[in-house]
DNA sequence: AACTATTTATAAGA
DNA sequence: TTCTTATAAATAGTT
């Protein structure tokens, strides 16, 4: 618009570009400022130059929120509406299932249990007889396991055993002084010497409780937080 | 501008301030038109007249919304983040209920009994044997109120038999013409007779099912929708 | 950032 | 509103 006409398109000289942009953008800042003043008007502007920077013009006593809320009013769209319905649905969902499940398991505790008739507690008790079927099958389950681990250990044991006094035996014939050492000692205290003794204690079944399987698991709360998509 | 300088300030009079906008609107956006080819930059302007009439403009290729999202995340500042994050607390939260909930039921119900050990199961089936208790006597409190009701009613309609035997009686000694009357039906006819019949069924104690209380509740769910405080 | 020739925007009037 | 036009302002190219 001075010392000869431009065409308006890109700049491609980069500096040139950035200058351009420079001043009118204070241009276009003036002329805000101007119409804002003369028309009594509110303004915001925006800009995000091709370097990404950004600058922004707002007219006095206006904020950006301010404006742009009232721009969503007028244009009738709430531009962030679906994201706060979505949310709204998911929450009041879970809502819903929470309910359901609190009262199947006040349910199952027996403490809406005052609210019932006859006819639901006996459906209730047949309910929880088919779940105590359930555990309880699980739980002999888990015995006969142990049952069967230790029946194991302890063939597994005896093998090691009858082995040892079959080594043993042989190495006795090779060498006449275990000779005199078996005479000093009962059968058990020879295998404890040869074998040392940890192993015989191991041949004992758990009785008490199992150290098996932890329980529990963690539950995790994420505070991710996405804005965009 | 032109055919005399003037102020930058208020225009009073409506309609030439009303001119004026309009006129260096155009004159606005033209220029950010020409800055958004030229510079190759975004830009978005709005504008809410003193009439409170909004005009906007915005660079093609662009919307509202991703400038303004641009925008926040170049300033720091979400301006409606308190918002969402109210929302995410609350859903994670009740996401993290509704998981033990859910564990908890499927451990009564014995589905994750295949996870568990030895112990669990014990206490499970202890746990599980405490709320039968409380269910157990619930349905005996049930039955014996039934019972209880059972009685004063019998008693009530044998109090009101009687007294009905008691008035025909004296009737009868008033009036001969029922004398006929007595012969042709059985005891329990007169009853019937007298009585309606109706009641007489209701003495019967409930055997198999109870019409007793209803059952679940309503879940109802809201869509309210808070946006702006 | 400053200068300035020139283009552009626009105030006032029609 | 739109057109006209004299003139103020903006700015492209240069320093």
């Amino acid at each position: 618009m001075a010392r000869g006409q431009i065409q308006i398109k890109r700049i491609e000289n980069q500096t040139n570009r950035q200058v351009t942009y420079s001043k009118r953008r204070n241009g276009l800042f003036k002329k805000a400022q101007e119409l804002t003043v003369l028309c009594d008007a509110k303004v915001s502007i925006i800009m995000i130059s091709s370097t990404q920077k950004l600058h922004e013009y707002i007219s006095p006593s206006s904020t950006i929120k301010q404006l742009f809320d009232q721009y969503q009013m007028a244009v009738g769209v709430d531009l962030w509406r679906s994201q706060y319905e979505k949310m709204q649905l998911q929450l009041n969902k879970l809502k819903d299932v929470n309910r359901n499940l609190k009262w199947e398991i006040r349910r199952r505790i027996g403490e809406s249990v005052n609210d019932m008739g006859y006819d639901e507690t006996v459906n209730l008790i047949e309910e929880i007889h088919n779940s105590l079927q359930v555990i309880r099958e699980r739980k002999y389950k888990v015995i006969n396991n142990q049952i069967e681990t230790g029946k194991k250990k302890l063939r597994n044991v005896e093998d090691i055993h009858r082995s040892l006094l079959l080594e043993f035996d042989i190495e006795r014939q090779d060498d006449p002084h275990y000779a005199l050492v078996e005479n000093e000692g009962d059968y058990n205290s020879v295998i404890g010497f040869t074998n040392g003794g940890q192993q015989i204690v191991a041949l004992r079944l758990p009785t008490n409780h199992h150290p098996y399987l932890p329980s529990g698991e963690g539950s995790g709360r994420r505070a991710t937080f996405d804005l965009l998509d």
